[in-house]
RNA sequence: GGGAGUGUGCCCGAGCGGACAAAGGGAACAGACUGUAAAUCUGUCGGCAUUAGCCUACGGAGGUUCGAAUCCUCCCGCUCCCA
């Protein structure tokens, strides 16, 4: 790597910082940038997962992307797989002690991560490396782990509002959860990060880094902080434990129904968050005089499933969807419910193709008026049927089911 | 170690001997209305049963009672105060 100019430095970090809605600090990015550049020597990008559930969502998306920034300038993301953090669960979640997972989940759960990341990031090895927290963290002493502790005060902790507001609240909070943070900190010293980057939530955490790491005598880590995206009820944070989220792995038909099932105030979001368009762009679209907002959640939906499927899939999703929801006709492709020949009742027909999950279900669905077959809708609870292959069970607006007898 | 509380359905939370499958809210599901929006309104929301009804369930195990989520005993978990 070249040294660079004084301009193009400020076009990198003005590059790599977009969007950051904090930055620790911006001088120390520049300098180490150009330090990194001076001596041919990458920077190392720290991207911190958990294992315990493989679901990368859009919401990470928005690091990620920048992540790829500093790829693409020619530096290394380090992942770190959290098995050994997984052990405590992070404290800004519920107050859950999760299960120790084996060696082998986490080996799987990696794997899929790297694939899933994939969409968004470099995967090659000189560009990402992959490790996990268990490789130093399982090799401490107690001895190691008093000193770290010692390295801030409870006080310190106690500033974090997870902890404040649970303290506060009366909701337990565990010892051993305070260790969190150094642990995660502690990564940042072992593997020698330049950058990490973090949704707000994460600012103590990746704060805490910036301690360790000048304590052991290293330059800290510059911290930036990027902004959460909203779930798809629009009010929480979206988090894999929520179940709000829009995974990157999501099919394409699936992806563009929870995009648009957002509430409208939620698109400006969205947009600026989860696609590359320019402010110019996304206001034109977000206002209601230029654009019906309809057609502006269905660009934002064509857009976010054409970055993770491509465009076609974009473009057939969307007339996937006018198909099902605007006419009402029946999806292209849909599950099949198999079912043993002959005449079988309704309730049993549907807790077959797993629309309901008890008969009382069933029963409830088909007085509701939900339940119809090939078009014509059965309220009769007690209706006997006897259904052909190929025959189309609908479930409510937008549980379908084709029939196949066996 | 001493004391005071507390534990309810997916979540929060009321109930404190019968009228309790358990108020209310949230989530979820269905219907209406729509732009499959959101908001709103209506309904459903442990299991089996066509109804009657039966079974399972209020931290766990026993007990008192015709009858217990509600009272008693022990155990377990959690919170707070004092040490």
């Amino acid at each position: 790597m070249p040294e660079l100019t004084e301009q193009q430095l400020t076009d990198q970090v003005d590059l790599l910082t977009r969007g950051a809605e904090a930055l620790y600090t911006e001088s120390e990015l520049r300098h180490r940038l150009a330090w990194a550049a001076r001596e041919g020597r990458p920077l190392r990008v720290k991207l911190g997962m958990d294992p315990t559930s493989p679901d990368i969502h859009v919401g990470h998306v928005v690091q990620l992307r920048q992540i790829r920034k500093f790829q693409d300038l020619g530096h290394k993301a380090v992942l770190i797989i959290g098995d050994y953090t997984a052990r405590i669960g992070d404290p800004s979640g519920v107050n859950k002690t999760r299960p120790v997972l084996s060696g082998e989940q986490i080996d799987a759960n990696a794997a899929t991560y790297v694939a899933q990341l994939s969409r968004v990031l470099d995967p090659s090895p000189e560009k990402l490396e992959v490790r996990r927290n268990s490789e130093w963290l399982s090799q401490m002493s107690f001895e190691q782990v008093i000193r770290l502790c010692s390295q801030m005060t409870v006080a310190r902790m106690m500033e974090r509002d997870t902890f404040e507001l649970r303290f506060k609240d009366g909701v337990p909070i565990g010892v051993h959860e305070f260790l969190y943070p150094f642990m995660q900190g502690y990564d940042s010293v072992c593997i020698h990060a330049d950058v990490e980057l973090g949704g707000s939530d994460q600012t103590f955490n990746n704060l805490v880094g910036r301690t360790l790491q000048e304590n052991a005598g290293q330059k800290p880590q510059i911290v930036m902080i990027f902004p959460l995206m909203v779930g798809l009820d629009g009010v929480q944070k979206m988090s894999k434990s929520k179940g709000n989220y829009i995974g990157i792995t999501d099919e394409p038909n699936d992806m563009f129904g929870k995009v648009m099932s957002i509430p409208d105030a939620l698109m400006g979001n969205y947009f600026e968050l989860g696609t590359e368009l320019s402010r110019a762009e996304i206001a034109a679209l977000v206002d209601p005089a230029q654009t019906h907002p309809r057609k502006a959640k269905a660009e934002l939906a064509r857009l976010i499933v054409s970055q993770y499927h491509g465009p076609a899939s974009g473009a057939a999703a969307l007339a996937e969807f006018d198909r099902v929801f605007s006419q009402g006709n029946v999806p292209t492709d849909m599950p099949e419910i198999p079912i043993p020949a002959g005449a079988i009742p309704l309730v049993d027909l549907i807790t077959l193709g797993q629309f309901a999950d008890s008969r009382g279900e069933a029963r409830r669905l088909i007085q509701q008026n939900a339940v119809s077959l090939d078009d014509v809708k059965i309220s009769d609870i007690a209706a006997t049927v006897t259904p052909a292959t190929g025959q189309i069970l609908r479930v409510g607006k937008r549980r379908f089911g084709k029939i196949v007898v066996q």
